[in-house]
DNA sequence: AAGTCGGGGGG
DNA sequence: CCCCCAGACTT
């Protein structure tokens, strides 16, 4: 049924991106394995907007996979600090040290070995694949599954197993015949999904444009656009409330290292009481010193720092919103010898001129400019 | 198959 | 307020 389309989608593709795709990524037209890799890593789950600045101040950092690997997982979390997913920082650093030492510095060119390096799955694998080596390999992003979940009128979950491996197998049914079209074809889906072929605006609706797929579309053909891909149900996000400690002393702040493989994994934050479940009938607050006193670190216990500490003050009370899960931290303040005994590596005393050299959560750094603790400079190299 | 990972853009 | 995004990894 679908054959002709499968014959003819992505000749289209390219005569559509030839005229309307988009152009003048910072990423874009570059063949470098570790350029194109670096992108794709950085764009996963993360607009465009967003990586537009942050991609050439990376790469001017960490030039090469040499530099990259040989780096300080530190620096290299400072720098993505603020792109949320560290675990994506944390992989980039360990797959930079993977292909230094077991392919001499140099991506392969194999989707199926790409994959096997951390922090690319299948989808990235064949993206790096496609743009760097010219490989045929199919891409499955959330563009291209709301393009073949409209174009074929799929049903079902994109997640389920059953749908997920279909849309795999149209993927790469649908590519281009020639090896030399697969870098500008992978572009080009992206491109039509994020500019056309949109989650709630697409061109076929709004009706100011033509799609070139107006009379293969299946989903077009029978009004359903807007109801596929289908969508799940997601629960309502709980929420929770934490305590955390601002000690100061002169021009130093007390920082923690975040244990990684957890939120804001591998960064550095204030002093973090566990997280409590926020009930419906209030008392979310830790009121007075009494049950900072019970304050303890993921792995540690902190009642000695809670202990010394003179005069803590309530300061700052903030919301922070993540995909699922909703925090609200109490910020307790005040000022501390810096002669506080810690024994823990996971403490440091540090110079509020340094804090750019940190990887801190949004948040925090937010917080931090508020309170003129430092100023934006600081925090921005 | 479902949960766990951030943060910002935009309706 | 909500949904969405160049996903991967763990359990």
């Amino acid at each position: 049924m679908s054959k002709t389309l499968i014959n003819t989608f992505s000749k289209k593709l390219l005569t559509w991106h030839a005229a309307s795709g988009r152009s003048g990524l910072p990423w874009q037209g570059n063949r470098d394995p570790y350029a194109v890799w670096v992108s794709e890593i950085m764009l996963q789950q993360t607009q465009v907007a967003t990586v537009l600045e942050r991609y050439p101040r990376f790469m001017k950092r960490f030039p090469t996979v040499k530099k990259l690997a040989a780096a300080d997982i530190d620096e290299v979390l400072a720098e993505w600090a603020g792109l949320g997913y560290y675990s994506r920082a944390r992989n980039l650093h360990a797959c930079a040290k993977q292909v230094m030492h077991d392919f001499s510095g140099k991506f392969p060119h194999d989707p199926l070995l790409l994959e096997q390096l951390k922090g690319i799955g299948r989808s990235t694998a064949g993206a790096i694949a496609a743009f760097a080596f010219h490989e045929r390999a199919p891409i499955l992003d959330a563009n291209v599954k709301r393009i073949l979940a409209r174009l074929f009128a799929i049903e079902g979950a994109v997640q389920d197993k059953a749908v997920n491996d279909r849309l795999w197998k149209l993927a790469q049914d649908l590519l281009p015949n020639q090896p030399k079209d697969m870098p500008v074809y992978t572009q080009a889906l992206m491109d039509f999904g994020a500019t056309w072929c949109t989650a709630r605006k697409p061109v076929c609706i709004s009706a100011d444009k033509k799609c070139p797929f107006a009379k293969d579309c299946q989903a077009n053909l029978s009004n359903q656009v807007l109801a596929l891909p289908q969508k799940t149900v997601k629960a309502k996000s709980p929420e929770f409330d934490c305590d955390m400690l601002l000690i100061r002393s002169g021009n130093f702040v007390l920082l923690q290292k975040r244990p990684s493989k957890a939120i804001w994994g591998g960064l550095w934050s204030l002093p973090e009481s566990p997280w409590r479940p926020r009930s419906e009938k209030g008392h979310q607050t830790a009121h007075g010193s009494k049950e900072l006193l019970a304050i303890t670190l993921p792995g540690e216990n902190i009642a000695d720092l809670a202990k010394s500490i003179r005069g803590l003050k309530s300061g700052n009370r903030i919301k922070h919103v993540f995909t699922h899960r909703r925090l609200w931290m109490q910020i307790w303040e005040a000022n501390a010898s810096k002669a506080l005994a810690f024994f823990s590596p996971n403490l440091k005393w540090v110079p509020l001129a340094q804090l750019g050299r940190y990887g801190l959560p949004q948040p925090i750094k937010i917080l931090l400019q508020g309170l003129s603790l430092v100023r934006g400079d600081d925090l921005k190299n």
